[in-house]
DNA sequence: GGCCGGGTTGTCAAATTTGAGTACTCGTGT
DNA sequence: ACACGAGTACTCAAATTTGACAACCCGGCC
């Protein structure tokens, strides 16, 4: 699907020309880091294709004092087509993107419980912050908020719960994880 | 910090010797598709670089019939060292991957109620079929299954629920989501 | 008056993933 | 008999991402 380009595209659909830098800022003001880890060589790869592919234009090229020269571009009609296309594939896709610490707990049974339970912990601390930090920006709204930014706000505070529960389960068990296999005392049929 | 080596290793790790394809079928087989997609050239890629790096070596190669020689892999001890610290590097990496439906939301301003309702229904009827079928996971436990491997469909379980969630709140609100901007009536300040 | 950290813009090689393909086998229908 | 879909086992070019770097500005600090 390439969330990258959706991301590049959707950017100059909704705010208008733009050059590779301020798409980064912009995104990392606003909601950003909620949705995409867009690395400066990952942006300016896709807006060269994107360009490539007529899906985006240059309109003009500015220079601030003696700072490199930046390429301002704006959407074609052609890359509003593929946004909608784009769009519609991002909402089919709907499976869990898999966790790589669901990995790491797979690889833990030789793990004594101490070290475990202290990375587990240190997790729900960082959790804990994010949390915080979302319940927070559900009081204050940063400017132009609309009703998407909300629920996409309320997304991840959904999900950072949902992590928070899951890890509170996980500290409560972690004394059985070490080598024992899971003895379900009623459900074997 | 790289899911697809920590997989790779992990298996070879806690099953012994595998060849390339019988990893994907275990992986496909088990727990799987909660954790990683690991598609073909990808895998095959990965045991090769590990190879070079000394992580795994080859302990024999095998054959069927006519089909397709096979390579047996087995991970080393520089291999197992390095697991470890993926494993750790693992525990660390906490945020929330982005979920592209974020973006694809933030984009739905010109999009028609009723078209978006109906995306977002599609999603919640897949959702829910995932949801039954971890359900039914947790009942029946597979063989040799470990706590972990609870915790793992749990963490599934919880993130569903979470998706199940916000996807309710999206239908409930999907109403007020076109061009309208967010005035939160006691918020201002 | 030089150095350090941080921001501005972007490039580039190397690492990695993707997606399609190759070349066999086996079962099943027709 | 023979096409057909599905599985086995792996390869390879092309797309994409990563991470490090270039080259410039600015403010503070000593």
């Amino acid at each position: 699907m390439n969330p990258t380009r959706l991301f590049v595209l959707g950017a100059l659909a909704r705010r208008g020309p733009m050059y590779g830098h301020q798409i980064r800022r912009d995104a990392r003001l606003d909601r950003a880091e909620l949705w995409s880890e867009v690395r400066p060589g990952s942006l300016y790869g896709a807006l060269h294709r994107l360009e490539a592919e007529g899906l985006i234009e240059p309109v003009r090229t500015e220079q601030q004092g003696q700072l490199p020269a930046r390429t301002v571009y704006a959407i074609t009609d052609e890359g509003r087509r593929e946004l909608r296309t784009l769009r519609t594939e991002a909402f089919a896709e709907v499976g869990l993107r898999p966790d790589p610490v669901d990995l790491a707990l797979a690889m833990s049974d030789e793990l004594d419980e101490d070290t475990l339970r202290g990375f587990i912990e240190d997790r729900r601390r960082l959790l804990e912050a994010q949390a915080t930090g979302l319940d927070h920006r559900r009081e204050r709204a940063w400017p132009d908020q609309t009703v998407a930014d909300d629920l996409i706000v309320e997304h991840a505070r959904l999900r950072v719960q949902a992590e928070l529960a899951w890890h509170d389960q996980l500290l409560d068990q972690v004394g059985k994880l070490q080598t024992v296999s899971a003895h379900r005392p009623g459900g074997d049929q």
